[in-house]
RNA sequence: CGGGGUGUAGCGCAGCCUGGUAGCGCACUUGCUUUGGGAGCAAGUUGUCGGGGGUUCGAAUCCCUCCACCCCGACCA
């Protein structure tokens, strides 16, 4: 490709509104433009690489057996209501009628349409296992669009729904689609990491999360350093405390803490570490006011404390609520002296391990020192891991400590059972001669959002340096005068018809440019292998190659670049 | 949704406080020179100053209103 003949949108400087390094640089190297909040246009250089990424991941959903569809993003609102979803999936779907007043949406996910088209096209188990993917538009009315196409509303992904007689097949297609996930972020050059997630609205058993490791990424992974335990912080379980509870030593004592509502404002004022205090949150569950504990440094794990009996549903206690239950007011809260019949306490594992505590006292601008289980007030009424895992705690599985890292999510497979197929009476004729539900899983890639992820991963303060295997170009040609130099000119001309030839994408850089600009230009756009031919060289007949990570340009004889090139790509 | 901010040329910004009909850099066009890290000189082009309404002799500037976009937060007491 020449670049006369190509379309380089490239920007001096960023525009205002981008944030993260892969959306100024997305911008900058003109892969995107903006048309709305959360909605990009790909520009022609955005969609080489968009396709280098639909390409593998295709590649590898057909050799996992997976079969290509394609289902329309505009879908009836009446297979939503079979499953419930219309109403709960709330504002994120955007809704649309048409001229009959009918109620469609702009399709967040596939689940109900792909189950519709089992439920009709699938009979018998003999037509099972079966695997349909497509790579299509979807649309999420996002609370806040940001981060350029990382969270865009309109976004490309790749949804894929398996279909399986009973559980122990829906595993294998489940262990299946991890595997070609592994392939995919494998063979696309990111470094990632599964990790085990909660399985959050979509409901069902096992569910893994594919996350590129980010600075920028929104998501908390931890990780053992001596297993490969990995999971979303979401749900990585916080261990009871290996040591039991030690005995009290202190008696208790209530000191005044005037205007000093939080626990690092209390432990400052008793110039004590903050792992000694206790943070009590109200919360309102089935009517009844629920007494969450949580030591001072650690922070509530919301969706923990979902799956915690009884708090199914939970909402944060209103202020009414709070006095009428404690008699204190939030900022002053504690386990001690409250009317058990009115409220329940459930302690975090850690806390029920502590001894000598400090806590509030339930009265305003008072909080309580030396406090301890069973002497100063009853035991918990419940002991439950409610906390996020922080960084140096045991590894769940018993293997090492964890550390924390962040992530971009940009796949998730989900052990689905029969939520779908049930909800809709998808069956099929088992071997026995029963209808069956189909024991169903899905699996998602965010295509777009793998571009930006990729970037966000690698990148310098020049710009992209993309993994050779979505760069738009493998090959920047960079000729220094081709105007005034035949020599250059030709020697140019040469190399890019023997790439060409070769199979290898190539970019020209023919626009007579100065040669600042085509070097920076390269360096944006982030094309990983460069020549770059001028007079200079030519004399003594060589060029100059050198690898968008490279600190120094290797000279090589003219003669020898073409077979150099391929060698450096054949790696 | 709550709070904050911004909207002036394709991009980045100044002008607004203290009203007098719009400017800078880059980009773009033409010419000459230049050509190994975002060139120089010269001559140009580009704006419904986000929309609507009001105040005023006069509004980018003051007031009201709507819209768009960005940032922070969304209950951790």
């Amino acid at each position: 490709m020449r670049a006369s003949q190509f379309f380089l949108a490239t920007l001096k400087e960023a525009p205002q509104e981008a944030e993260l390094p892969s959306h100024k640089l997305m911008l900058r190297a003109g892969l995107i433009r903006k048309l709305g909040s959360g909605l990009y246009s790909w520009m022609p250089l955005g969609m080489r690489v968009l396709h280098k990424v639909e390409r593998i991941v295709r590649e590898e959903m057909d050799r996992a057996g997976a079969l290509e569809v394609i289902m329309p993003p505009i879908q009836p609102a009446e297979l939503w209501q079979e499953t419930g979803r219309w109403e709960l999936y709330g504002p994120m779907m955007l809704r649309v009628k048409d001229r009959a007043e009918r109620e469609f949406c702009y399709a967040p996910t596939a689940e109900e349409v792909i189950t519709d088209i089992a439920r009709k096209e699938l009979r018998s188990y003999r037509q099972l296992p079966v695997n349909f993917y497509q790579i299509q538009t979807k649309f999420r009315d996002e609370i806040r669009p940001r981060f350029g196409v990382l969270r865009a509303r309109e976004f490309s992904m790749k949804d894929a729904y398996s279909f399986d007689a009973d559980e122990g097949g829906m595993l294998k297609s489940y262990q299946k689609m991890f595997d070609a996930y592994v392939a995919i972020f494998t063979r696309l050059g990111l470094t990632f990491r599964p990790v085990s997630a909660d399985t959050g609205e979509i409901g069902g058993s096992a569910s893994h999360e594919f996350q590129v490791l980010a600075d920028s990424g929104e998501d908390l992974i931890a990780y053992s350093d001596a297993s490969d335990y990995a999971a979303n912080i979401e749900k990585a379980e916080a261990l009871a405390p290996a040591t039991p509870r030690a005995a009290a030593t202190e008696p208790m004592k209530k000191d005044p803490t005037p205007g000093t509502s939080t626990c690092e404002g209390v432990a400052k004022l008793w110039n004590l570490p903050l792992a000694r205090t206790v943070k009590a949150i109200l919360l309102t569950a089935d009517e009844r006011v629920h007494m969450v504990l949580i030591r001072g440094d650690h922070s509530v794990n919301e969706i923990k404390v979902g799956k915690v009996a009884g708090l199914k549903g939970w909402r944060w206690a209103t202020d009414a609520e709070i006095l009428a239950a404690a008699d204190g007011p939030a900022g002053y809260l504690g386990p001690v002296g409250l009317d058990r019949s009115k409220i329940t306490v459930i302690a975090d594992r850690t806390v029920a391990a502590m001894s000598d505590f400090v806590c509030g006292a339930n009265e305003k601008d008072f909080h309580l020192r030396g406090v301890n289980w069973g002497r100063d007030c009853p035991e918990p009424d419940l002991v439950a891991d409610i906390r996020n895992v922080v960084a140096g705690d045991p590894s769940p599985d018993g293997k090492g400590t964890l550390a924390i890292v962040r992530g971009i999510e940009v796949g998730h497979v989900f052990a689905l059972g029969r939520k779908y197929s049930e909800a809709m009476g998808a069956t099929f004729a088992a071997e026995d001669g029963t209808q069956k539900a189909f024991e169903m899983g899905c699996y998602g890639i965010g295509v777009t959002r793998i571009v930006g992820a990729a970037i966000e991963q690698n990148h310098d303060d020049k710009g992209i340096i993309w993994p050779d295997p979505m760069a738009p170009f493998t090959v920047a040609i960079i000729p220094m005068g081709a105007g005034k130099s035949e020599a250059v000119k030709s020697a140019s001309e040469a190399l890019h018809a023997d790439l060409v030839a070769a199979g290898i994408e190539v970019l020209l850089d023919d626009r007579g440019e100065r040669p600042g600009v085509m070097l920076a230009d390269q360096e944006l756009i982030g094309i990983p292998h460069r020549v770059v031919i001028g007079d200079r060289g030519l004399k003594d007949g060589v060029v100059e190659y050198q690898h968008r990570r490279d600190a120094e340009a290797t000279r090589v004889p003219l003669a020898d670049v073409a077979a150099f090139v391929k060698a450096k790509l054949a790696r």
